[in-house]
RNA sequence: GGGCGGCUAGCUCAACGGUAGAGCAGUGGCCUUUUAAGCCAUUGGUUCAGGGUUCGAAUCCCUGGCCGCCUACCA
Protein backbone atom coordinates (compact mmCIF):
# COMPACT_ATOMS: atom_id res chain seq x y z
CA UNK A 1 0.00 0.00 0.00
CA UNK A 2 1.30 3.24 -1.06
CA UNK A 3 -1.04 5.49 -0.47
CA UNK A 4 -3.59 6.10 2.86
CA UNK A 5 -5.99 8.17 3.67
CA UNK A 6 -5.63 11.70 5.26
CA UNK A 7 -8.06 13.00 7.74
CA UNK A 8 -10.11 14.02 5.09
CA UNK A 9 -10.65 11.03 3.45
CA UNK A 10 -8.31 11.97 0.60
CA UNK A 11 -5.59 9.94 -0.76
CA UNK A 12 -2.57 11.13 1.24
CA UNK A 13 0.45 11.37 -1.54
CA UNK A 14 3.24 8.74 0.74
CA UNK A 15 6.30 10.98 -1.15
CA UNK A 16 5.15 14.32 -0.11
CA UNK A 17 6.91 14.52 3.05
CA UNK A 18 5.42 17.76 4.32
CA UNK A 19 2.18 15.68 3.52
CA UNK A 20 2.95 12.41 5.78
CA UNK A 21 4.12 14.32 8.54
CA UNK A 22 0.91 16.56 9.11
CA UNK A 23 -0.71 13.60 9.29
CA UNK A 24 1.43 12.48 11.94
CA UNK A 25 0.98 15.65 13.32
CA UNK A 26 -3.08 15.81 12.76
CA UNK A 27 -2.96 12.20 14.54
CA UNK A 28 -1.19 13.15 17.72
CA UNK A 29 -3.31 16.15 18.14
CA UNK A 30 -6.42 13.79 17.48
CA UNK A 31 -5.02 11.85 20.14
CA UNK A 32 -4.45 14.83 22.97
CA UNK A 33 -1.33 15.06 22.54
CA UNK A 34 0.02 18.93 20.91
CA UNK A 35 4.28 18.53 20.19
CA UNK A 36 4.54 22.48 20.28
CA UNK A 37 3.00 22.82 23.62
CA UNK A 38 5.53 20.35 25.43
CA UNK A 39 8.57 20.97 26.95
CA UNK A 40 10.75 18.71 28.32
CA UNK A 41 13.65 19.15 30.71
CA UNK A 42 17.57 19.38 29.37
CA UNK A 43 19.29 18.50 32.38
CA UNK A 44 22.61 18.02 31.24
CA UNK A 45 24.12 18.54 27.12
CA UNK A 46 24.96 15.58 25.08
CA UNK A 47 28.37 16.06 25.50
CA UNK A 48 28.80 16.84 29.35
CA UNK A 49 26.22 13.25 29.32
CA UNK A 50 28.54 11.71 27.77
CA UNK A 51 31.46 12.69 30.04
CA UNK A 52 29.77 11.16 32.81
CA UNK A 53 30.08 7.26 31.75
CA UNK A 54 33.77 6.54 33.37
CA UNK A 55 35.82 5.70 30.70
CA UNK A 56 36.33 1.67 31.65
CA UNK A 57 32.53 1.88 33.13
CA UNK A 58 29.94 0.02 31.10
CA UNK A 59 27.41 1.25 33.03
CA UNK A 60 26.80 4.58 34.50
CA UNK A 61 24.13 7.68 36.22
CA UNK A 62 20.65 8.50 34.46
CA UNK A 63 20.75 11.51 32.41
CA UNK A 64 18.42 13.66 30.97
CA UNK A 65 19.16 14.88 27.39
CA UNK A 66 17.13 16.44 24.57
CA UNK A 67 17.77 17.58 21.27
CA UNK A 68 17.22 16.73 17.61
CA UNK A 69 16.61 13.37 16.26
CA UNK A 70 19.97 13.28 13.90
CA UNK A 71 19.86 9.18 12.99
CA UNK A 72 17.41 6.52 13.51
CA UNK A 73 18.02 2.69 12.95
CA UNK A 74 15.15 1.02 13.42
CA UNK A 75 16.09 -2.99 14.45
CA UNK A 76 13.06 -4.61 14.72
CA UNK A 77 12.21 -4.42 18.54
CA UNK A 78 15.22 -2.50 19.37
CA UNK A 79 16.62 0.92 17.59
CA UNK A 80 19.02 2.90 17.88
CA UNK A 81 19.22 6.97 17.39
CA UNK A 82 21.19 9.71 17.62
CA UNK A 83 20.42 13.45 19.09
CA UNK A 84 22.40 16.40 18.96
CA UNK A 85 22.21 19.26 20.97
CA UNK A 86 24.18 22.55 20.87
CA UNK A 87 27.10 20.69 22.30
CA UNK A 88 27.12 17.49 20.20
CA UNK A 89 25.36 14.73 19.61
CA UNK A 90 24.97 11.64 22.02
CA UNK A 91 23.45 7.56 21.10
CA UNK A 92 19.87 6.73 22.30
CA UNK A 93 18.57 2.77 22.32
CA UNK A 94 15.00 2.06 22.29
CA UNK A 95 13.84 -1.30 23.45
CA UNK A 96 10.60 -2.43 23.31
CA UNK A 97 11.20 -4.92 26.41
CA UNK A 98 12.09 -1.88 28.37
CA UNK A 99 9.47 1.21 27.44
CA UNK A 100 6.54 -1.13 26.52
CA UNK A 101 4.97 -1.90 23.19
CA UNK A 102 2.83 1.60 23.19
CA UNK A 103 6.28 3.69 23.16
CA UNK A 104 7.91 1.54 20.91
CA UNK A 105 5.20 2.28 18.55
CA UNK A 106 5.06 6.04 19.11
CA UNK A 107 9.17 6.08 18.90
CA UNK A 108 8.50 4.07 15.30
CA UNK A 109 6.24 7.26 13.71
CA UNK A 110 9.18 9.80 14.91
CA UNK A 111 10.88 11.41 11.81
CA UNK A 112 14.46 12.46 11.47
CA UNK A 113 14.54 15.98 12.90
CA UNK A 114 12.02 15.90 15.19
CA UNK A 115 13.07 17.27 18.67
CA UNK A 116 12.41 15.12 21.64
CA UNK A 117 13.35 14.81 25.36
CA UNK A 118 14.51 11.46 27.06
CA UNK A 119 15.83 10.13 30.14
CA UNK A 120 17.71 7.09 31.39
CA UNK A 121 20.49 5.36 32.39
CA UNK A 122 23.97 5.42 30.25
CA UNK A 123 25.54 2.19 29.03
CA UNK A 124 28.45 1.59 27.10
CA UNK A 125 27.35 -0.61 23.66
CA UNK A 126 29.90 -3.53 22.73
CA UNK A 127 31.57 -0.90 20.28
CA UNK A 128 32.23 1.01 22.68
CA UNK A 129 30.04 3.84 22.86
CA UNK A 130 28.11 6.27 25.35
CA UNK A 131 24.65 5.69 25.07
CA UNK A 132 21.16 6.50 26.79
CA UNK A 133 18.94 3.43 27.67
CA UNK A 134 15.82 5.01 27.45
CA UNK A 135 13.28 4.63 29.71
CA UNK A 136 11.36 7.63 28.76
CA UNK A 137 11.02 10.21 26.19
CA UNK A 138 8.58 12.26 24.63
CA UNK A 139 7.88 14.56 21.42
CA UNK A 140 8.42 18.19 22.20
CA UNK A 141 8.58 19.68 18.42
CA UNK A 142 7.43 17.79 15.19
CA UNK A 143 8.96 18.64 12.47
CA UNK A 144 6.98 19.33 9.42
CA UNK A 145 10.11 19.55 7.04
CA UNK A 146 12.67 16.69 6.20
CA UNK A 147 16.53 17.60 6.86
CA UNK A 148 19.27 17.82 3.97
CA UNK A 149 20.24 13.94 2.82
CA UNK A 150 22.09 13.32 5.95
CA UNK A 151 25.69 11.94 4.28
CA UNK A 152 26.46 14.62 1.94
CA UNK A 153 24.28 17.50 3.81
CA UNK A 154 23.97 20.44 1.99
CA UNK A 155 25.93 21.52 -1.62
CA UNK A 156 23.88 24.24 -2.19
CA UNK A 157 26.01 27.35 -1.45
CA UNK A 158 22.90 29.25 -1.97
CA UNK A 159 20.94 27.05 0.37
CA UNK A 160 23.77 27.21 2.66
CA UNK A 161 23.49 30.81 3.02
CA UNK A 162 19.82 31.48 3.13
CA UNK A 163 18.94 28.78 5.25
CA UNK A 164 21.59 28.96 7.87
CA UNK A 165 19.94 26.91 10.28
CA UNK A 166 19.97 23.88 8.08
CA UNK A 167 23.90 24.25 7.46
CA UNK A 168 23.95 24.58 11.09
CA UNK A 169 22.21 21.58 11.81
CA UNK A 170 23.83 19.27 9.24
CA UNK A 171 27.66 20.55 9.21
CA UNK A 172 29.45 20.68 12.38
CA UNK A 173 32.54 22.32 10.85
CA UNK A 174 30.19 24.97 10.25
CA UNK A 175 28.68 25.27 13.85
CA UNK A 176 32.00 24.96 15.32
CA UNK A 177 32.90 28.28 13.16
CA UNK A 178 30.52 30.16 14.60
CA UNK A 179 30.75 28.73 17.91
CA UNK A 180 34.44 30.10 17.45
CA UNK A 181 33.27 33.48 15.67
CA UNK A 182 31.24 34.58 19.21
CA UNK A 183 34.45 33.07 21.31
CA UNK A 184 36.69 35.45 19.66
CA UNK A 185 34.97 38.09 20.07
CA UNK A 186 33.76 37.77 23.75
CA UNK A 187 37.86 37.22 24.24
CA UNK A 188 38.34 40.64 23.10
CA UNK A 189 36.06 42.16 24.88
CA UNK A 190 37.51 40.58 27.70
CA UNK A 191 41.02 41.64 26.80
CA UNK A 192 40.30 45.53 26.24
CA UNK A 193 37.86 45.25 29.28
CA UNK A 194 40.91 43.96 31.64
CA UNK A 195 42.98 46.80 30.12
CA UNK A 196 40.70 49.83 31.05
CA UNK A 197 39.07 50.15 27.54
CA UNK A 198 35.27 51.06 27.84
CA UNK A 199 32.72 49.78 25.41
CA UNK A 200 30.40 52.31 23.63
CA UNK A 201 28.01 52.56 21.35
CA UNK A 202 27.81 55.49 18.75
CA UNK A 203 25.05 55.77 16.19
CA UNK A 204 24.88 53.58 12.87
CA UNK A 205 22.55 56.85 11.34
CA UNK A 206 24.54 59.62 10.38
CA UNK A 207 24.15 62.98 8.22
CA UNK A 208 27.95 62.22 6.95
CA UNK A 209 29.48 59.63 6.24
CA UNK A 210 32.87 60.31 7.43
CA UNK A 211 36.16 58.53 8.65
CA UNK A 212 36.44 56.37 5.86
CA UNK A 213 36.49 56.52 1.27
CA UNK A 214 33.94 54.54 0.52
CA UNK A 215 30.28 54.55 -0.98
CA UNK A 216 27.45 54.44 1.85
CA UNK A 217 24.24 53.31 1.54
CA UNK A 218 21.50 56.62 1.76
CA UNK A 219 18.35 56.08 3.67
CA UNK A 220 15.45 58.58 4.58
CA UNK A 221 15.01 59.91 7.96
CA UNK A 222 11.28 60.63 7.84
CA UNK A 223 10.79 62.59 11.30
CA UNK A 224 13.44 65.22 10.11
CA UNK A 225 12.89 65.11 5.90
CA UNK A 226 16.23 64.88 5.29
CA UNK A 227 18.83 62.21 3.90
CA UNK A 228 20.58 59.66 6.26
CA UNK A 229 23.61 57.57 5.41
CA UNK A 230 24.68 54.38 7.31
CA UNK A 231 28.44 55.06 8.63
CA UNK A 232 31.03 53.38 6.74
CA UNK A 233 33.76 53.70 10.02
CA UNK A 234 33.43 54.22 13.99
CA UNK A 235 36.58 56.31 13.73
CA UNK A 236 34.73 60.23 13.97
CA UNK A 237 32.36 59.28 16.53
CA UNK A 238 35.07 57.28 18.97
CA UNK A 239 37.51 60.20 18.67
CA UNK A 240 34.94 62.84 20.03
CA UNK A 241 34.73 60.58 23.12
CA UNK A 242 38.50 61.01 23.15
CA UNK A 243 38.27 64.79 23.79
CA UNK A 244 35.10 64.15 26.26
CA UNK A 245 37.68 62.27 28.34
CA UNK A 246 37.08 58.83 27.69
CA UNK A 247 40.47 58.16 26.72
CA UNK A 248 40.40 54.09 26.64
CA UNK A 249 37.28 53.37 24.13
CA UNK A 250 36.19 50.87 22.15
CA UNK A 251 33.49 50.15 19.48
CA UNK A 252 32.24 46.49 18.01
CA UNK A 253 30.08 47.07 15.00
CA UNK A 254 28.30 46.59 12.59
CA UNK A 255 28.95 49.16 9.51
CA UNK A 256 28.56 49.58 5.75
CA UNK A 257 29.59 50.14 2.75
CA UNK A 258 27.67 49.98 -0.58
CA UNK A 259 30.27 48.70 -2.73
CA UNK A 260 30.79 45.38 -4.16
CA UNK A 261 31.12 41.77 -3.07
CA UNK A 262 32.82 38.46 -3.11
CA UNK A 263 35.03 36.58 -0.72
CA UNK A 264 36.61 39.32 1.43
CA UNK A 265 33.70 41.58 1.20
CA UNK A 266 30.45 41.94 2.68
CA UNK A 267 28.16 45.24 2.46
CA UNK A 268 27.63 45.30 5.88
CA UNK A 269 30.31 43.87 8.52
CA UNK A 270 31.90 43.96 11.74
CA UNK A 271 34.22 46.51 12.57
CA UNK A 272 36.12 47.19 15.54
CA UNK A 273 37.75 50.76 16.45
CA UNK A 274 39.69 50.95 19.67
CA UNK A 275 41.32 54.29 20.63
CA UNK A 276 44.00 54.55 23.21
CA UNK A 277 45.26 58.19 24.71
CA UNK A 278 48.56 58.67 25.60
CA UNK A 279 49.88 56.13 22.81
CA UNK A 280 50.55 56.06 19.31
CA UNK A 281 51.04 53.60 16.80
CA UNK A 282 53.38 51.59 18.15
CA UNK A 283 51.12 50.86 21.32
CA UNK A 284 48.65 49.78 19.09
CA UNK A 285 51.52 47.51 17.51
CA UNK A 286 51.80 45.84 21.04
CA UNK A 287 48.06 45.93 21.63
CA UNK A 288 46.53 44.07 18.38
CA UNK A 289 49.48 41.48 18.73
CA UNK A 290 48.65 40.56 22.74
CA UNK A 291 44.82 40.36 21.52
CA UNK A 292 45.54 38.06 18.26
CA UNK A 293 48.27 36.01 20.34
CA UNK A 294 45.74 35.48 23.17
CA UNK A 295 42.89 34.70 20.99
CA UNK A 296 45.40 32.10 19.39
CA UNK A 297 46.22 31.12 22.89
CA UNK A 298 42.24 30.77 24.72
CA UNK A 299 40.34 30.22 21.80
CA UNK A 300 41.94 28.93 18.80
CA UNK A 301 44.29 26.66 20.43
CA UNK A 302 47.46 26.76 18.23
CA UNK A 303 49.54 29.54 16.62
CA UNK A 304 50.42 27.93 13.50
CA UNK A 305 46.52 28.37 11.21
CA UNK A 306 46.57 26.04 8.37
CA UNK A 307 44.54 27.65 5.80
CA UNK A 308 41.84 26.33 3.87
CA UNK A 309 44.59 25.64 1.02
CA UNK A 310 46.93 24.16 3.25
CA UNK A 311 49.27 27.30 4.07
CA UNK A 312 50.22 27.59 7.75
CA UNK A 313 50.53 31.15 8.72
CA UNK A 314 52.55 31.33 12.14
CA UNK A 315 51.70 34.02 14.59
CA UNK A 316 53.40 33.40 16.94
CA UNK A 317 56.49 35.29 18.54
CA UNK A 318 57.96 38.72 17.26
CA UNK A 319 55.86 40.02 13.66
CA UNK A 320 58.03 41.18 11.41
CA UNK A 321 58.13 45.08 10.49
CA UNK A 322 58.65 46.43 7.28
CA UNK A 323 58.55 49.77 5.23
CA UNK A 324 56.01 50.71 2.64
CA UNK A 325 58.90 51.89 0.44
CA UNK A 326 61.41 49.35 0.46
CA UNK A 327 58.38 46.62 0.30
CA UNK A 328 57.17 48.25 -3.34
CA UNK A 329 61.21 48.37 -3.99
CA UNK A 330 61.16 44.59 -3.18
CA UNK A 331 57.95 44.36 -5.27
CA UNK A 332 59.45 45.95 -8.24
CA UNK A 333 62.88 45.01 -8.20
CA UNK A 334 63.47 48.53 -8.53
CA UNK A 335 65.67 50.32 -5.86
CA UNK A 336 65.44 53.89 -7.08
CA UNK A 337 61.30 53.22 -7.67
CA UNK A 338 60.75 56.36 -6.06
CA UNK A 339 63.19 58.76 -8.04
CA UNK A 340 61.60 57.67 -11.21
CA UNK A 341 59.33 60.09 -13.14
CA UNK A 342 55.37 59.46 -13.15
CA UNK A 343 55.64 58.57 -16.59
CA UNK A 344 58.48 55.96 -16.11
CA UNK A 345 56.34 54.19 -12.82
CA UNK A 346 53.09 54.18 -15.34
CA UNK A 347 55.40 52.49 -18.11
CA UNK A 348 56.36 49.46 -15.32
CA UNK A 349 52.64 49.08 -14.33
CA UNK A 350 51.28 48.61 -17.52
CA UNK A 351 53.94 47.02 -18.65
CA UNK A 352 53.87 44.48 -15.33
CA UNK A 353 49.50 43.90 -15.88
CA UNK A 354 49.27 46.66 -12.70
CA UNK A 355 46.13 48.23 -13.54
CA UNK A 356 45.90 52.03 -13.72
CA UNK A 357 44.85 55.00 -15.97
CA UNK A 358 46.63 58.05 -16.99
CA UNK A 359 44.71 60.08 -14.16
CA UNK A 360 46.80 57.80 -11.74
CA UNK A 361 48.87 60.51 -9.51
CA UNK A 362 52.53 59.40 -8.59
CA UNK A 363 51.48 58.09 -5.19
CA UNK A 364 48.32 56.29 -6.41
CA UNK A 365 50.84 54.45 -8.88
CA UNK A 366 52.86 53.43 -6.10
CA UNK A 367 49.92 52.33 -3.92
CA UNK A 368 48.66 50.00 -7.51
CA UNK A 369 51.65 48.60 -7.06
CA UNK A 370 51.49 48.05 -3.17
CA UNK A 371 48.10 46.94 -3.15
CA UNK A 372 48.79 44.19 -6.37
CA UNK A 373 52.06 43.42 -5.68
CA UNK A 374 52.44 43.57 -2.18
CA UNK A 375 49.41 43.21 0.15
CA UNK A 376 48.10 40.24 -1.43
CA UNK A 377 51.46 38.26 -0.53
CA UNK A 378 51.41 39.32 2.32
CA UNK A 379 50.76 35.68 4.30
CA UNK A 380 52.59 35.90 7.47
CA UNK A 381 51.64 38.56 9.90
CA UNK A 382 53.38 42.02 8.89
CA UNK A 383 53.24 45.45 10.32
CA UNK A 384 53.71 47.74 7.27
CA UNK A 385 54.48 51.26 8.48
CA UNK A 386 55.29 54.36 6.79
CA UNK A 387 52.67 55.37 4.87
CA UNK A 388 52.41 58.12 1.86
CA UNK A 389 51.05 60.93 4.12
CA UNK A 390 48.37 61.61 0.95
CA UNK A 391 47.09 58.25 1.79
CA UNK A 392 45.94 58.70 4.88
CA UNK A 393 44.75 62.44 5.88
CA UNK A 394 43.62 61.08 9.86
CA UNK A 395 47.24 60.27 11.12
CA UNK A 396 50.21 62.86 12.38
CA UNK A 397 52.97 63.22 10.27
CA UNK A 398 56.32 61.71 11.33
CA UNK A 399 58.67 64.42 12.24
CA UNK A 400 61.83 63.00 10.38
CA UNK A 401 59.70 62.41 7.45
CA UNK A 402 56.68 64.56 7.02
CA UNK A 403 55.80 62.93 3.40
CA UNK A 404 54.78 59.67 5.58
CA UNK A 405 52.81 59.34 8.33
CA UNK A 406 53.10 57.66 11.43
CA UNK A 407 50.90 54.47 11.04
CA UNK A 408 50.84 50.63 10.16
CA UNK A 409 48.98 48.19 7.99
CA UNK A 410 48.98 44.97 9.85
CA UNK A 411 48.69 42.42 6.56
CA UNK A 412 48.04 38.70 7.15
CA UNK A 413 46.78 36.09 5.27
CA UNK A 414 47.08 38.55 1.88
CA UNK A 415 44.45 40.83 3.63
CA UNK A 416 45.04 43.94 5.64
CA UNK A 417 43.77 42.89 9.33
CA UNK A 418 43.78 46.22 11.04
CA UNK A 419 45.07 49.33 10.11
CA UNK A 420 46.47 51.85 13.17
CA UNK A 421 47.90 55.54 13.28
CA UNK A 422 49.13 57.92 15.30
CA UNK A 423 45.93 59.98 15.80
CA UNK A 424 45.94 63.58 14.21
CA UNK A 425 44.90 65.91 16.78
CA UNK A 426 45.98 69.06 15.62
CA UNK A 427 42.70 70.81 14.29
CA UNK A 428 44.25 73.16 11.51
CA UNK A 429 46.36 70.28 10.08
CA UNK A 430 43.39 68.19 10.46
CA UNK A 431 41.24 70.67 7.81
CA UNK A 432 43.96 70.89 5.91
CA UNK A 433 44.24 67.20 5.10
CA UNK A 434 41.03 66.87 5.03
CA UNK A 435 40.63 69.18 2.60
CA UNK A 436 43.63 67.73 0.27
CA UNK A 437 41.71 64.52 0.05
CA UNK A 438 37.71 66.06 -0.38
CA UNK A 439 39.75 68.10 -3.22
CA UNK A 440 37.57 68.73 -6.77
CA UNK A 441 34.69 65.87 -5.44
CA UNK A 442 33.63 68.15 -3.21
CA UNK A 443 32.80 65.74 -0.12
CA UNK A 444 31.42 67.08 3.24
CA UNK A 445 33.87 67.98 5.22
CA UNK A 446 33.10 66.87 9.11
CA UNK A 447 32.46 70.08 10.50
CA UNK A 448 31.04 68.62 14.21
CA UNK A 449 34.55 66.25 14.22
CA UNK A 450 36.70 69.75 13.28
CA UNK A 451 35.17 71.45 15.62
CA UNK A 452 35.89 68.67 18.41
CA UNK A 453 39.42 68.33 17.83
CA UNK A 454 39.44 72.21 18.66
CA UNK A 455 38.56 71.32 21.86
CA UNK A 456 41.55 69.35 22.44
CA UNK A 457 42.17 65.59 21.25
CA UNK A 458 44.91 63.96 23.76
CA UNK A 459 47.54 62.48 21.69
CA UNK A 460 45.71 58.70 21.02
CA UNK A 461 46.69 56.17 19.31
CA UNK A 462 43.94 54.23 17.04
CA UNK A 463 43.27 51.04 15.26
CA UNK A 464 40.61 49.63 13.60
CA UNK A 465 40.15 45.41 13.33
CA UNK A 466 38.37 43.58 10.70
CA UNK A 467 36.43 41.32 12.94
CA UNK A 468 35.47 39.23 9.72
CA UNK A 469 39.03 39.15 8.47
CA UNK A 470 40.28 38.38 11.89
CA UNK A 471 37.82 35.58 11.81
CA UNK A 472 38.18 34.40 8.64
CA UNK A 473 42.26 34.21 9.45
CA UNK A 474 41.67 32.49 12.73
CA UNK A 475 39.34 29.65 11.07
CA UNK A 476 41.14 28.72 7.92
CA UNK A 477 37.94 30.09 6.21
CA UNK A 478 37.84 30.29 2.85
CA UNK A 479 35.46 33.34 2.31
CA UNK A 480 33.71 35.71 4.44
CA UNK A 481 30.75 34.32 3.51
CA UNK A 482 31.22 31.51 5.82
CA UNK A 483 31.71 33.69 8.91
CA UNK A 484 28.60 35.60 8.52
CA UNK A 485 25.56 33.85 9.63
CA UNK A 486 23.32 35.51 6.95
CA UNK A 487 25.83 37.17 4.46
CA UNK A 488 23.96 40.03 1.95
CA UNK A 489 21.61 38.33 -0.78
CA UNK A 490 19.14 39.06 -3.67
CA UNK A 491 16.37 38.98 -2.23
CA UNK A 492 14.51 35.63 -3.86
CA UNK A 493 12.32 36.68 -6.68
CA UNK A 494 8.69 34.82 -5.94
C1' G B 1 29.86 45.93 -14.03
C1' G B 2 32.81 41.96 -17.18
C1' G B 3 34.12 36.57 -18.03
C1' C B 4 33.24 31.32 -16.99
C1' G B 5 30.22 27.51 -14.85
C1' G B 6 25.69 25.59 -12.53
C1' C B 7 20.15 24.92 -11.94
C1' U B 8 17.03 17.29 -13.09
C1' A B 9 12.64 13.67 -7.12
C1' G B 10 12.55 16.55 -0.31
C1' C B 11 18.40 16.02 -0.29
C1' U B 12 23.14 14.32 -3.05
C1' C B 13 23.83 13.29 -8.03
C1' A B 14 23.35 10.34 -13.10
C1' A B 15 21.27 10.48 -17.96
C1' C B 16 24.30 14.94 -22.94
C1' G B 17 19.08 14.45 -29.49
C1' G B 18 15.50 8.71 -28.93
C1' U B 19 10.86 5.33 -22.79
C1' A B 20 13.98 10.71 -17.07
C1' G B 21 17.34 6.99 -13.29
C1' A B 22 20.34 5.71 -8.58
C1' G B 23 21.57 6.45 -3.35
C1' C B 24 19.60 8.81 0.98
C1' A B 25 14.76 10.48 3.00
C1' G B 26 9.40 8.73 2.70
C1' U B 27 5.70 4.52 2.65
C1' G B 28 4.65 -1.16 3.62
C1' G B 29 7.17 -5.52 5.51
C1' C B 30 11.55 -8.60 8.08
C1' C B 31 15.10 -7.69 11.89
C1' U B 32 16.43 -7.09 20.32
C1' U B 33 23.96 -3.78 20.55
C1' U B 34 23.57 -0.50 15.44
C1' U B 35 27.55 3.25 13.39
C1' A B 36 26.02 6.33 6.18
C1' A B 37 22.90 -0.54 9.98
C1' G B 38 21.14 -4.51 6.60
C1' C B 39 17.37 -7.20 3.46
C1' C B 40 12.57 -7.26 0.37
C1' A B 41 8.85 -4.27 -1.90
C1' U B 42 7.20 0.59 -3.22
C1' U B 43 5.77 6.03 -3.89
C1' G B 44 7.70 10.33 -5.76
C1' G B 45 9.39 14.77 -11.65
C1' U B 46 5.88 21.48 -15.18
C1' U B 47 14.25 18.53 -15.76
C1' C B 48 14.70 27.21 -13.15
C1' A B 49 11.12 30.18 -16.58
C1' G B 50 9.73 31.61 -21.53
C1' G B 51 10.54 31.29 -26.69
C1' G B 52 12.94 28.67 -30.92
C1' U B 53 15.24 24.41 -33.98
C1' U B 54 13.63 19.19 -34.63
C1' C B 55 9.55 13.68 -36.40
C1' G B 56 11.39 13.92 -31.30
C1' A B 57 14.67 18.50 -26.40
C1' A B 58 16.66 17.64 -19.54
C1' U B 59 20.18 17.46 -23.72
C1' C B 60 21.03 22.10 -29.28
C1' C B 61 19.98 27.76 -29.97
C1' C B 62 18.00 32.61 -27.96
C1' U B 63 16.07 35.64 -23.90
C1' G B 64 15.29 36.14 -18.81
C1' G B 65 15.94 34.63 -13.42
C1' C B 66 18.84 33.00 -9.40
C1' C B 67 23.41 30.98 -7.50
C1' G B 68 28.70 29.88 -7.49
C1' C B 69 33.79 30.88 -9.11
C1' C B 70 37.20 34.42 -11.26
C1' U B 71 37.69 39.74 -12.16
C1' A B 72 36.94 45.29 -11.11
C1' C B 73 35.82 49.20 -6.72
C1' C B 74 35.90 49.26 -1.02
C1' A B 75 38.26 46.73 4.52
Amino acid sequence: MSEQQNENGQELNTSDLRAVRLKKLGDLRASGYDPFKKNTEQAETAVAARAMLPAESHDGPEVKVAGRLMTIRLMGKASFAKIQDRSGQIQLYFKQQEIGEEAYNFFKTLDMGDIIGVEGPLFRTKTGEETVRVKKFELVTKTLRPLPEKWHGLADQEQIYRQRYLDLITSEESRKRFQMRSKIVSCIRRHLDEQGFMEVETPVLIAEAGGAAARPFITHFNALDCEFYLRIALELSLKKLLVGGFDRVYEIGRTFRNEGLDRRHNPEFTMMEVYQAYSDYKGMMKLIRGIVQRLCDEVIGTDKITRYDGTVIDLSGEWRVAKYRDLVREATGLPNWFELSVKEKYDWCVANGVEVTPKHEDFELTNAVYEKRVECNLIQPTFVTLLPAELIPLAKRCPDDPTTVEVFELCINGQEIAPAYSEQNDPLEQRRALEAQAGEEKQNIDEDFLTALEHGMPPAGGMGVGIDRLVILLTGAASIRDVILFPSMRPEKK
